[in-house]
DNA sequence: CTATCCACCTGGCGGC
DNA sequence: TGCCGCCAGGTGGATA
């Protein structure tokens, strides 16, 4: 399910409703997610103070007041983390709930059990296997155009690969890099190295303008994102070309939207507007 | 080291 | 209605 915008709107919506709530307890359904969810989590949390939510490409943080250890929750392809009352319903594959007193709760729902929830020390953070290799985030400047330039300098795979490849740049997934590339006008397939310094720096506002909009939106509901107070996000109205395949393509109104894979993922582009020169 | 492929898991959808 | 194959917002381990 979710990308950056996606995981943005999530803490964004989380934030108000948590920061400076204690956890009063936590119940974990099942532990076998992606890693297994340490058996200290209860013991490390129970009665602290959320004390701050960031987010690190798609992964979101959890600091807690005096605690030196910061909670970890990534949501795979299909994770929730929705606020509920304690008289809603808990849907299926619900595996953790925090309560927050005793009128909010925290839940975290994911069928597929690719997503995580653990923690590490504060002082490991930036070493966290998670985050050691990760590229810089779209939305900060240390992405700039020659940054992105250099990197894609020494990458022969197409431009839809290495967009995709977190080491590159962190928070991009399906979604979010065909749309970018085509508001670029660049082909999925141009080798990476070929992509001009002109090319690398629209993509770059390309990126920053569509990531910003979906997260203006709520993020994109495909099944299962859900904004944090459980609404669906709305940005999926807004796709150009993903999930679009054999509409009229909206720019150029000559050709209609391709699929084609690219390295296993499904690539929706339009072949005029991005057609290789 | 880099580049591909594929498994991980569940559910929804289209076709027959 | 039912079964089957295919597909899905991600990631990283195995392999060449």
């Amino acid at each position: 399910m979710p990308e950056l915008p996606e995981v943005e709107t999530v803490r964004l919506g989380l934030s108000p409703h948590v920061i400076g709530k204690k956890v009063s307890s936590i119940q974990v359904q099942r532990r076998d997610l992606r890693y297994p969810i340490p058996s200290l989590l209860e013991a490390c949390f129970e009665n602290k103070v959320i004390q701050n939510i960031r987010r690190r490409s798609k992964y979101l943080l959890f600091d807690f007041e005096v605690v030196p250890q910061v909670m970890i929750v990534h949501l795979g392809m299909s994770g929730r983390l929705v606020i509920k009352a304690p008289q809603d319903t808990f849907e299926k594959h619900t595996h953790v709930t925090w309560n927050l007193g005793s009128h909010l709760i925290l839940s975290y729902n994911d069928p597929r059990r690719f997503g995580c929830v653990t923690f590490c020390k504060v002082e490991e953070e930036n070493n966290h296997p998670f985050f050691r290799h990760l590229g810089p985030d779209p939305l900060t400047e240390k992405f700039s155009a020659s940054f992105l330039k250099e990197r894609l300098s020494k990458k022969k795979a197409p431009i839809k690969t290495a967009l995709l490849d977190q080491q590159v740049i962190a928070g991009l997934g399906n979604i979010y890099v065909c749309e970018a590339l085509f508001r670029s006008k660049i082909s999925p397939f141009m080798p990476s190295c070929q992509v001009s310094f002109e090319q690398v720096a629209l993509l770059i506002d390309s990126i920053r303008s569509v990531l910003k909009e979906a997260i203006d939106a709520g993020g994109s509901s495909l099944k299962d994102h859900r904004q944090a107070n459980g609404e669906l996000g709305y940005f999926q109205h807004a796709f150009k070309v993903y999930a679009r395949k054999g509409e009229v393509c909206k720019e150029c109104r000559k050709e209609t939207i391709i699929l084609k894979r690219v390295s296993g993922r499904s690539t929706y582009f339009c072949n005029f507007c991005q057609r290789l020169e």
